[in-house]
DNA sequence: ACCATGACGCACA
DNA sequence: ATGTGCGCCATGG
């Protein structure tokens, strides 16, 4: 599938593992890599099929952090990025989030 | 078809 | 422990 929406079948898979994110929780590019079965850098494209996100609100992309914690970026801007995740519970210390505290694993 | 880019991660010094 | 460089995933021109 290529185009449902200007989504190709890679992207829709990514959005749909952001989607599973709950509120509260968060997930990093190498987890969704991990979860799609791709090995190497896989986690990099996910990051640019994030960054096109057709589904802003839709999907939590900001949700998805770097894999040792840190936001990382965000195409609205990071702080921006910061700000949601504040809001959603999630304690973030000096621009770090606690995987092991707040990471939700793919089950 | 090829080249360049990106919201990353890891190896190495 | 910290800093720098490289790598190879998908997408776009």
């Amino acid at each position: 599938m290529r185009c449902w929406n200007m989504v190709t079948d890679f992207q829709n898979k990514v959005y749909v593992l952001c989607r599973q994110v709950p509120r509260g929780k968060i997930t990093t590019y190498r987890e969704i890599g991990n979860a799609l079965g791709g090995k190497g850098q896989i986690y990099r494209a996910v990051g640019v099929a994030l960054n096109k996100n057709p589904f802003a609100p839709k999907v939590p992309c900001h949700r998805v952090v770097n894999g040792n914690g840190f936001v990382g970026g965000f195409a609205r801007g990071t702080e921006r990025k910061i700000e949601l995740l504040s809001k959603e519970g999630i304690e973030i210390i000096d621009g770090k989030i606690d995987l092991e505290k707040f990471l939700f694993r793919y089950i």
